[in-house]
DNA sequence: CTGAAAGCGCTTACAG
DNA sequence: CTGAAAGCGCTTACAG
């Protein structure tokens, strides 16, 4: 059925020209007559001749494949993202090729040899992690790495980040302002430096009013998990008063049960603060304060980031961690 | 920096064997003496060597990327799928190219040359349509196409849906059986083929029982524009007591400004039905009834017709509409 | 500007 | 089982 493939050499034949003359019509920067230009493009037109991106790519070393690896899909944030970052760089002529793994994987190596087998350009982690001997192999083969939403301590990765630590800060202030005096802690998934440092920042600014974590529980990133946490941390008598939970999709998970299973009012009997400022917390339903994480501009930089070091391989890594303002909703506000 | 490429030739050398030999110990089927394997594999691990996949495409034809065009991520289906068939395409061994679009692109062919142009084995279209003329630009290259979620009048391209009509004829059932009689419907985008059907079986269902739509609203599949047509809806003198919403990401949308803006209870004042069945409909604060999609039979089918017509190109294309049960919740019974 | 030729890194008949 | 050779569809010096 499939005819057979057309190529180059077919158009040259039908346009009269060289094999090389078509190649530099398709080229970019390539020399050729507008003669040749008008004859070739006519009779690759009739063929409906494309250039085979994948013998380009054997030549000129580049692919413009960048490989994505992502987990947590069913937190929004990552669809937003990976909504914001596909279409960046389609617009810069890439295109995303994409690993879905589980949330706390270990063998995300794998994964990330296959997409060196693809030759990809470049590398984006979101949320996820990679053995410092893999990144030695990608930086070796000049294959830049970014990751997005989470740091590692490897001097050749680059990240990309909100300020985490600021954010869980401005947290605290926001509980502590508000006369909230029971305040507990909802922890994402310890691995993560995201967790670590939202928590870090959030105890910072109890300590800076002389405060300290009333309670604590571990959600993972995990609803399931996150609903579980609440239900351990209100089934006792003296109950806090709000709860900071480490990120939207948990926060989510908390409410119902506070509201649903427990019979709690939010903000009069519990505050809670979320963190990412995913759509959802602004939905009708929740109106959960959130710190926002600033997910345009974290794509930008992830994109720029990513196309300067495949430019200039000599290029240093970068470690940015983007300011986010806290988003003020009803959910920890009385007044409200 | 980036020392130079490994090549089956460094191997070749460094093991003292052919290229060609090489070539086969990483080529399933091939044969070679265990001796052969042995020493190629050693020098392999020594120098980090792996096949270059692109080259590898060049001669035998199949690249094992598929490529997906998918829009709507905003709607927490969409992420859903993707991670199910991506994942399900990597225990194939294949890899996923995405595309984003906007929802109602209707440029998504310069996109699907793109596909063509990396050699795509197979492309899966969720929510989106396809132009005929590229359509068979796909089906001469032998390139196999399945739509998700959405069909398309043309004999070339497979379809796997789930049974919109069944499954709009089951929500008017249920709101009827629930004794709701000012019954009405709030549409998606009109282009869709699961509006459509969704619509044409909601009314069939209400015909059967001698009634008609009390009212009409559309959403066009936005979370906002379902919002405007809720409130556009319910701002009238005698409003309907049950709406049945095209997708819960609009349903979501319609109860947050049926509780929160006009203060009605759900499901005593109104009842909501919505389809798909995401996660969020069986969270505390919507308990959504609403009809399931048969989301990993779906992507399963969609995978193995994927497969099929890739190794058979005579395969003839499927059209498969899967049935999937309504889940009852609250929304919609007012003794829950 | 243009064509002939080499070569990107592989796989796969073809002999042996 | 194994090696030499051709070839996948391109790009890119190199001459002219």
């Amino acid at each position: 059925m499939a005819s057979e493939k057309v190529t180059s050499s077919h158009v040259a034949k039908a346009a009269g020209v060289s094999q090389s003359a078509v190649s530099r019509v398709f080229t970019p920067g390539a020399s050729a007559s507008s003669k040749t230009i008008e004859k070739v493009r006519r009779a690759a037109n009739e063929l409906g001749y494309r250039p085979n991106v994948l013998a380009r790519s054997l030549i000129t070393g580049k692919s413009r494949i960048i490989g994505l690896v992502v987990a947590y899909l069913n937190n929004q944030f990552y669809p937003d993202f990976m909504e914001k970052l596909s279409k960046g760089l389609q617009e810069e002529g890439y295109h995303v090729l994409v690993m879905m793994v589980e949330q706390t994987a270990v063998n995300t190596d794998d994964l990330l040899e296959k997409i060196l087998d693809y030759q990809a350009d470049g590398i984006v982690l979101a949320s996820v992690a990679m053995s410092s001997q893999l990144a030695s192999r990608c930086s070796a083969e000049g294959v830049p790495v970014v990751l997005f939403n989470r740091t590692q301590d490897n001097d050749t990765l680059s990240s990309i980040t909100s300020d985490n630590v600021a954010g869980g800060r401005k947290a605290a202030e926001h509980l502590i302002q508000q006369g909230y005096r029971r305040i507990a802690y909802i922890a994402g998934w310890s691995g993560a430096s995201t967790q670590r440092d939202r928590e870090a920042g959030f105890c910072e600014g109890l300590a800076a009013a002389g405060r300290t974590l009333f309670a604590r529980e571990e959600g993972n990133f995990h609803f399931e998990e996150a609903k579980l946490a609440a239900r351990q941390m209100f089934s006792v008598d003296e109950r806090p008063d709000a709860v900071f939970v480490c990120n939207d999709h948990m926060a989510f998970a908390v409410m119902d049960v506070l509201r649903d299973e427990l019979g709690l009012r939010i903000p009069q009997d519990v505050a809670v603060v979320g963190y990412d400022d995913v759509p959802a917390a602004a939905w009708g339903s929740y109106k959960l304060t959130s710190v926002r994480q600033p997910a345009n501009r974290m794509v930008e930089q992830t994109i720029a980031t990513l196309l300067t070091q495949i430019e200039n391989e000599d290029a240093p890594p970068r470690r940015l961690a983007l300011d986010g303002p806290l988003v003020v909703r009803s959910s920890s506000v009385k007044s409200k």
